[in-house]
DNA sequence: ATTATCTATAGATCTATAGATAATGC
DNA sequence: ATTATCTATAGATCTATAGATAATGC
């Protein structure tokens, strides 16, 4: 059953859109591809005509959940705001949603090259930004400074997930914030 | 084919220090059950013999690692001592002898509630020991303080791993051990 | 005629179990 | 008699492909 252009494109958008959010959600290697295209209403043929492999889903999911999630903390206007949105309870609580350079640090020693490099980039981002909102007088300083505060908070994140115990994931994301903040 | 007590403990050993590097390396999911005990010299009937089954192989073997990364960094002195020896070059390129918490935390949402109360009962580990060597007069201030120096460590060598690119994840080190030895 | 999607299935791999084997330990 | 290990295999799941289908787009 073939389908409009139109049609076909909008279904690419669902995959991607459902694959980014199942990615976060359960990691890249816990995403099967059966789950991928289901999520998006499709059976996991059309996967193959519309990506090719799932390494290629892969790459264009990820970059297209690092630019949402870019979209996602635009409002923040300075360091303070950027660091208390992406250490919320509710960014915690919904990694599908959240930044996947949190959600899939881990996984990429272990991935493509082409998956890694959109990683890469998408921390090079990341960096940029605080680097713009960020202290320091020279701009070696700021760099600097934009990347302990982005593994402070990349960590923090991770680790709040990680853990079992509530008290302890609030502490981290608590004391984390209040640092930063300074 | 039968074997004595001692010979079945020195297996049992055998495959959890197999394990907890493999698992290391290649992440929890990544490790399947005949590399897990192929690494160990045998077939991977006996892990069902000696373990049950994989989940519980996996937390044992991650107490062992657990316990294994500790020892590793107990030469440290100071803070400053921990966060060198954490963030060397050796430490991001061999993750299989060390820090369990940083190869696996990404992983730890999907997993069993055992597995992850080992994992908190790890980071708790670590938390105590930075609360130790910190600054900070209050006690409230020495434990905030090492939850963030926690988050840092694990964040900055998380990602120093993650990128493609050598120059970033040799500034990440750089400028986070920079910082933390303020 | 082209092609996006579906169905069916191949082939690999993964966890787990059953039964045989053979040496231990009583 | 007990039991640690091995071999063979079951059953599930995972990625990928081949061929059929049916609507599009020329």
């Amino acid at each position: 059953m073939r389908v409009s252009k139109e049609r076909a494109a909008e279904n690419r958008e669902r995959i991607l859109k459902a694959a980014s959010r199942l990615i976060r959600e359960r990691g890249i290697s816990g995403a099967a591809v059966d789950a991928l295209t289901e999520a998006a209403g499709m059976t996991h043929g059309s996967l193959y005509s519309q990506f090719g492999s799932k390494e290629r889903l892969v790459e264009e999911a990820l970059e297209y959940g690092i630019a949402d999630s870019a979209v996602r903390m635009d409002g923040a206007a300075t360091l303070g705001d950027y660091v208390r949105d992406y250490l919320t309870l509710s960014h915690r609580d919904t990694p599908g949603g959240g930044c996947p350079l949190a959600a899939l640090a881990c996984e990429m020693p272990h991935q493509s090259r082409p998956v890694r490099r959109r990683f890469t980039n998408g921390l090079r981002a990341m960096i940029n930004r605080i680097t713009g909102m960020g202290p320091g007088r020279t701009t070696r300083q700021r760099y600097d400074e934009a990347l302990v505060i982005c593994a402070s908070l990349v960590g923090a994140l991770v680790l709040a997930r990680a853990v079992n115990d509530p008290k302890l994931s609030n502490d981290l994301l608590r004391a984390t914030k209040s640092r930063l903040k300074i």
